[in-house]
DNA sequence: TATGAATGAGCTTTCATTCAT
DNA sequence: GATGAATGAAAGCTCATTCAT
């Protein structure tokens, strides 16, 4: 019902304690974000993430416990957006295994383009899997894994009732996030150079999906 | 005169004069591989390098200019052989496309899964793309164009004789590179804990490819 | 009114809490001076500087942006007292030009001996004079034009009075540097070893000056 | 008698041995007095002194022992011209003071503009006098002392005969030099932006040499 | 004679971390 | 909570010196 905008409304009711800055540490983290993407974790230095979070060095070490502490939580807090988007997304009941499946295509594409902290956590991940080898699996196991897992589901079942083929894929629902990844790592290659073609290859995507190279 | 031979044989007498160690950039390029591979560009130090490659700092810096130069060129040497093994691929002959698209996806997997230097590579363009951005272009040019060139001209010409359907990925042959790519990507994540089905992930990719999931 | 001093005079009541070491910069600059002068610019350790003013070499980057830096603002500031010495001598009323020639004489030669600075600064400036020509210019400009600008107009003035020759040193005032310069390269040269005859040396500097060798 | 060249017409027959390149420590001295010039002792470095030569750094350590020796030997060698120069001059037949003195000035001007070896090298020795004590010394006794000597003997038969003042300056000798030396330090500092007015700087030396300020 | 390769000590500079205030 | 000052352990790079050829 829409009437639930009228409650909306009187949301802000309550945030009117004037709370002066309990978000330093996440700005603290949306600074580091910042900067460990554009220097990478060795490279960025405390003191230039201090100084775009507009506080001291001393200051992050009151928050934090250290540089790796830093770049930890900051991976954690900037992932929670994406992890709620996603987990959103698989909450929604989508019957027709092929609507589902165009609306993951779209929907992983859009994470993609739309994203950057997702796009650019990747990069991070990827660059420093040996220092942060935790950090990865935390990753895999709230990230992929439950997609992959809910792929899986609905393959099976699909599979079952005949709406897909009983295909080798249904073991590698992995596959399904190909398309996207491809995306994710042209777009980290090319220095956010986007892609102005995007609505036809994900177009593609799902054609390729679907339907296969060869003729019918 | 072929009897010439005879005095060359006595050649021999002259004894191991030949260079002496010539090689010592080719040693320290493959140290630097295995020490910026271990923990990123930046965090990497020289003397490591050096210690790996059995000489010391100041050899380092009389055949290179700096830390940097010797990460470009080692990335380009040691992209050499995987060229070459991807040139070599390209110039086969495989009338057939399907058998073409077969042998391509082999080809690729195969590449991530016995290639290290290529996997590991891809890591380092990913992580240090904004550092060395012409270096990351320089790749993308060598490697990733002209293998969409030549996927992109196969599929052309396979849908013009109709032995595949006129599909939309036809503009957007990099697709074809997406199951590889996810597999290297989750390598590289896995910190090399290989995946044990690598060979039906293969034929699940084929099948994928060529009928999509839809049934016929 | 002079009451005020009794109120001053309770300030101390404020215990020692006015400033623990904002005398750091100082104390850094006056260790570079010494090794500065043992050693020459280039030769001189940064480290060796921290340790003759009892701190850390990364506070001397804290204080200074670089090794250069740390010498020009070296030279600015124990200059200071020498170029404020010599603003009071030239603001001394000595009407009669006999009289200040003198006082000149005893002035600068005076500076050469008992100003260890002055005297040392000197060698700095020759020896670094390719790698810091602003800084030589920034000396020539504060120290050296203003003296001769105002030997000149005194000795365009005693000339116009016949208080002296008509003589074209009038055209190079520098001249009457000359003396207390040669004094200066020799305690440079000699290594401190001083100038036991600095009396009479002064002394004949006077009566060539005023006298010249020729009889009268 | 002038017979005596007819002996030296016969000198060449020795030198026919071709000898092709017995100027190699020449040169390498050469070209280590440009590099020691530009940037001191210690930020010069042996491989610049080298390609300037048109040799290797190797080649150095053939002819000298070390960076010490190769700036010890560079001073002694590039000196010698202007030692015999001076040495030539002061063994000119002058009676006349008057005459001798004006010569003297004239030549020691002459020196410091024309020959940038002594120019130079007096910087050198200034800057390094605390590195290289004994050079110094050295120099002292082979350039300063002579003419001192010279200089006094004259001025005291002078002052016998009565053709110039009992003059104080007779016990200072090396005050005769102050107008070079000043001229000297300036061009040193200058970074070689010459004294257009040379002569009227030299007249007026002379000048003040011989009548003082005074009124006649 | 001359060189190219190699060394290793040492230098400037950086920066995560600490701590008194 | 927050800061500025200080630290000290590196790290990149340099360069005088050596030496086999």
């Amino acid at each position: 019902m829409k009437g639930a905008k009228i409650i909306d409304s009187t949301a802000p009711s309550k945030p009117e304690k004037i709370r002066r800055k309990p978000e330093r540490p996440g700005e603290i983290l949306a600074a580091a974000f910042e900067e460990f993407v554009l220097h990478g974790y060795a490279a960025t230095r405390l003191e230039d993430v201090a100084a775009r979070a507009g506080v001291t060095k001393g200051t992050i070490y009151f928050h934090f416990e250290s540089k790796e502490n830093v770049f930890v939580q900051m991976v954690r807090e900037l992932s929670k957006p994406t992890l709620l988007a996603m987990q959103e997304f698989l909450s929604r009941e989508t019957p027709d295994i092929v609507a589902f499946l165009n609306d993951f295509v779209d929907f992983s594409h859009d994470l993609v383009l739309k994203d950057r902290y997702a796009r650019e956590i990747l990069r991070l991940l990827i660059a420093e899997a040996s220092r942060f080898p935790d950090l990865v699996d935390e990753h895999i196991s709230e990230f992929l894994d439950p997609i992959c897992d809910h792929l899986q589901a609905r393959l099976v079942q699909a599979a079952k009732e005949g709406t897909i083929r009983q295909s080798p894929v249904i073991d590698f629902p992995d596959l399904l996030l190909a398309p996207p990844l491809v995306l994710n790592i042209f777009v980290l290659l090319l220095a956010d150079r986007q892609d102005a073609e995007a609505q036809a290859r994900i177009a593609a995507a799902k054609d390729l999906l679907l339907n296969g190279l060869l003729p019918r």
